[in-house]
DNA sequence: ACATCTGTGTTACTTGCGGTAACACTAATG
DNA sequence: CATTAGTGTTACCGCAAGTAACACAGATGT
């Protein structure tokens, strides 16, 4: 038995693989994170089972689908971060990169951001404090991509890391849940979006002047 | 028949109703966002369609059970913001609020905020680009609470209101994405987080240096 | 008093989904 | 030519959501 060299079989299983998870893609698209593993078997002309045997279980399908799409987003949003302009540019760039993406497939969107839970199904008893253990590692992977850049980029004085973590994570927030409300009401366009989260980031809270006739907020 | 007057048996049935939800809350503070119908029912002492019949489906105790968390950690959170105190003392305090319930009943916290999703079974067809119609109404109801304290109190010229509203749900985000992902590592003290997050509100991102070696993030 | 309406409670069922067992077929490999 | 690894099937289990259909108790109106 070779274990170095990809056999046929090997390579073909892994062309499968591929063509289930573009299956697994285009019902996701349509019916978003209730997408059942039925549907999807159907759609690639097959049954259950074998999505079983190459995925493990349905979280497995997910964490693949989502690894997928959650490294194209991140990729954009580099390559955003990244680009030769100022930082308030380059802030607004990412922004609008995001929101963007979250706009041309709502669908997806969704089904990476709340994946449906259940997960442990029988005689559990994880219990335990888990919280956040199956929260879409989207926005997990997120703060820290962010973290990591506003580290190596920015002049933060002591205890640095602690707060480029802190910031990271909280700008992603910032920007899923200003995201998501928008997405919804979609209550202004996105470049207002963009603007208003921008000059959120830029201080325009602290320098913001009390309206006349009570405490300033 | 009597419209207008509570009859004995109204008043019967929610105080059974208000006992079912006391139960309820016991399960999902055990088991989380996993507790099923048949557990809620054995821990209340009866049996699933009494649940049913007082609830309608899983997304209707849901909503009861999410409304009394989310109105009582509203109340604490609008006391928070309501203190006499200058801004930044007042929003530290409504971070810190937010984070020592989530941090006192993280399960009670993860239920809210993560609900299984589900709903919609059979026969569906609803479509549409509903995204975020089932996502958590909690950080909905404090992005607006919060918008509408903004719009309030801070003078903020023109598009006062749309950017009030971004605003809240922007910062809302914040502090939860942080609060979930502290919550689960611990990085730091509450107190840390708190002041690294209101220091991020105040525009120290703008206001920081770039690191020597690079262009600026 | 008696029928009635309202709310409480049951057992037993259906439906659908995640997941699995057991079995059959095909092709590259030695 | 036997073995192995992969593809594929039908038929099933267990479980949770949700639904009849039926039985009982007590307040209510005539």
């Amino acid at each position: 038995m070779d274990t170095t060299q990809r056999t046929e079989q090997q390579r073909s299983a892994d062309r499968r693989r591929r063509e289930l998870l573009e299956a697994a893609d285009r019902v996701v698209l349509r019916d978003g994170p209730q997408a059942s593993m039925n549907a999807i078997a159907a759609e690639a002309g097959i049954t259950k089972p074998i999505l079983y045997r190459h995925f493990g279980d349905k979280s497995g399908l997910y964490a693949a689908l989502a690894t997928r799409h959650t490294d194209a987003l991140l990729d954009s949003l580099r390559a955003a971060l990244d680009a030769p302009a100022d930082r308030r540019e380059r802030v607004e760039a990412t922004l609008d990169t995001y929101l963007a993406a979250i706009e041309a497939r709502p669908q997806v969107y969704r089904f990476l951001m709340h994946p449906a839970e259940g997960s442990q199904s029988d005689s559990g008893g994880d219990q335990g404090f888990d919280v956040g253990k199956h929260t879409a590692p989207l926005l997990r992977r997120m703060g820290e991509e962010l973290a990591q850049v506003i580290e190596d980029r920015l002049d933060l004085g002591p205890g640095s890391q602690q707060l480029a973590r802190v910031w990271g994570h909280g700008i992603v927030g910032m920007m899923h849940a200003a995201g998501d409300w928008w997405l919804y009401e979609r209550p202004c366009s996105r470049a207002d979006l963009v603007r208003s989260l921008a000059d959120l980031l830029w201080g325009r809270l602290a320098a913001a002047g009390d309206k006349i006739g009570g405490p300033g907020f």
